[in-house]
DNA sequence: ATTCAACTTGCATACGTATGCAGAAAGATC
DNA sequence: GATCTTTCTGCATACGTATGCAAGTTGAAT
């Protein structure tokens, strides 16, 4: 049952040659001959050798491993960034170690600790803030690290997201274009920075165009909460008949509520805009109008800062924010000629 | 910027003690005296040592990591499953290093060596098969193998699925008992035993009933195979009264096409079930009659399988079935008396 | 005080690989 | 063919930790 081993000894062994002839056959821009790559090449096949990344990453300091820190796989939008992230990342040589995580500061902290026992070469946080103190542990061990759709002050920090600013701006744009006028917002978790940003631009861009914002509720990026919030805020007369929700993962359970507990036409009674466009977002059963934060562009700016870094010593901070379109679907009323104009 | 690495040879230094001291101090149940381990633990917080999991894993032969391969992420039941697995072993100090792969013998295949490359203790396969050649493989390498959702005949494999079969045949009865005469079946990938499974389970119940399969087309876990499927079986005046897909993910696609394309009512004039119970299917936009996979248990048995094989060296093979019961909602018409008689 | 057992500790070595250095081999140039 | 480069190879060592062994310490029991 016991592995039997075959190390780069045994292959020199059987190719006649020295260990050391081995490891640089392994090693890709090392000096060796054709005939010997082809002897050891021959002898490694024939026993099966494959290097043993560990023992490998002992000398050189890479151990080929990023880890990724992520609090919840519930929004569709993570697991799709993680899918994305590992393929990029396997195309590059590299893997992704998995850290799960409350979304405290106490729980990353326990968390850190051991993601630099693995030595990673470089920590992607996705959906999770990091205390100061972190960002100082970790530059202090000269591991990078990339804010995958978080922002943070910390100079040290780098970070990609959508242009939450511009993204809340557009979807007031195009809720008060839509003649709406009792606009509410169900916000991301106001602990984050996205939940911040999209605010903030959604009210600028309202109060550019003169219309009041009706109701705000941090629905915390909880189904739950987001949907108590709902009750609350449509519950009243003078309801609402414009909300955006802070992310589409709030934003189904908001139009859950809204039709079959509160029996809402959407768009008729009551427009939803969402943030995030998940593919959950164009399946006709919610065929919701969102800001597309294009994940395919966040994972390739988060991957190439990454390697930036680890593999050409690279040591400016980036911070990257990337814009998305508006998807105009079918659950917000569409305003006069706005299709048009756009073509 | 780079790293002042600290070992224990610094620690051993600063305590006035040898390597083998420190090392001791952090290895449990070691021999070491309360004196020296406080001396050791005081020097190790001043200098910030943490043991590197690397270079131990060199000596013990154990990396704690373990590897997950995982064909995609779209459907739901995997990023649950995911963070359910992930939680588990990290409470167990085992870390999850992902794998994507293209759900095929050669995309498993060129994983599989990568795999192996980082020493992991043990691998899990989630939506993903596996050829005879590689399970020799990780059998000749020492490294259990659990297939987590999927079986396969290997005597070498471990494996924890729901029971198929039976979960099969629960919905056959289901249906038949409500009065459908035409039931068709929107079945999982042919190419796996999940699929052909609840095929067989289902086929068995529908005839143990009397009732024929209308139609059965291969939905491949697609969602666009599954709607295209759906279009043709509904497509002629004599359409099915009853659906049985072969997951959750597919049902969602099929109930959009039959809602929003084909205008028919769910259940009025179809009934559809599914099969997992995937977050999304108690949402009300689809409140999915479906057949729960109880993921929880089927973790913990994943888990307990692996780290039995792993730390306690069992080497009896497990195929480990779960039973799990039907979630009646509302996307089926519910026979008479039904919900009464299971109280 | 003596003997013996039970604990602790340090020394040395091993795990599997990469790499600086120096020497060997192979071409290149005249 | 002699000399100088260039390319290749082996030797030795290092990476950070765990562990068998023997020596040392402690304390209990006589």
């Amino acid at each position: 049952m016991r592995a039997e081993k075959v190390t780069s000894v045994d292959v020199a062994m059987r190719a006649g040659v020295s260990q050391s002839a081995v490891s640089r056959v392994f090693t890709p821009g090392a000096s060796v001959s054709p005939k010997m790559a082809e002897k050891v090449l021959k002898a490694a096949q024939e026993l099966g050798y494959r290097p043993n990344v560990l023992a490998r990453s002992l000398i050189t300091g890479r151990s080929r491993i990023i880890g990724l820190v992520v609090a919840y796989l519930e929004n569709q939008f993570y697991p799709d960034a993680l899918e994305r992230l590992s393929t990029a990342l396997q195309a590059h040589g590299y893997h992704i170690l998995v850290f799960m995580v409350s979304n405290d500061d106490a729980g990353v902290d326990r968390v850190m600790g051991e993601l630099l026992d693995y030595q990673v070469d470089g920590i992607i946080t996705a959906s999770v803030g990091m205390s100061n103190a972190l960002a100082a542990r970790c530059a202090a061990a000269g591991v990078p690290v990339v804010l995958f759709n978080r922002g943070q002050d910390d100079h040290r920090l780098n970070q990609v997201t959508s242009n939450n600013l511009e993204g809340g701006r557009k979807i007031a744009d195009f809720l008060a274009a839509g003649g709406h006028r009792r606009i509410a917002h169900i916000a991301g978790w106001s602990g984050s920075s996205t939940g911040r940003d999209r605010e903030a631009g959604f009210r600028a861009g309202l109060e550019a165009a003169g219309v009041g914002l009706a109701a705000c509720v941090d629905g915390m990026y909880n189904r739950e909460t987001a949907a108590a919030a709902a009750r609350e805020i449509f519950a009243g007369d003078d309801r609402p008949d414009a909300v955006f929700v802070g992310n589409d993962h709030m934003a189904f359970a908001v139009m859950d509520v809204l039709r079959f507990e509160l029996n809402l036409d959407i768009p008729g009674d009551v427009s939803v805009v969402g943030y995030d466009d998940v593919p959950l977002a164009s399946w006709p059963a919610y065929n919701l109008t969102t800001l597309r934060q294009p994940s395919n562009r966040m994972v390739e700016a988060t991957v190439s800062t990454l390697l930036g870094w680890i593999e050409e010593g690279s040591s400016d901070v980036q911070k990257i924010q990337i814009d998305g379109p508006l998807m105009v679907r079918g659950s917000a009323r569409i305003p006069e000629g706005w299709l048009d104009e756009r073509l």
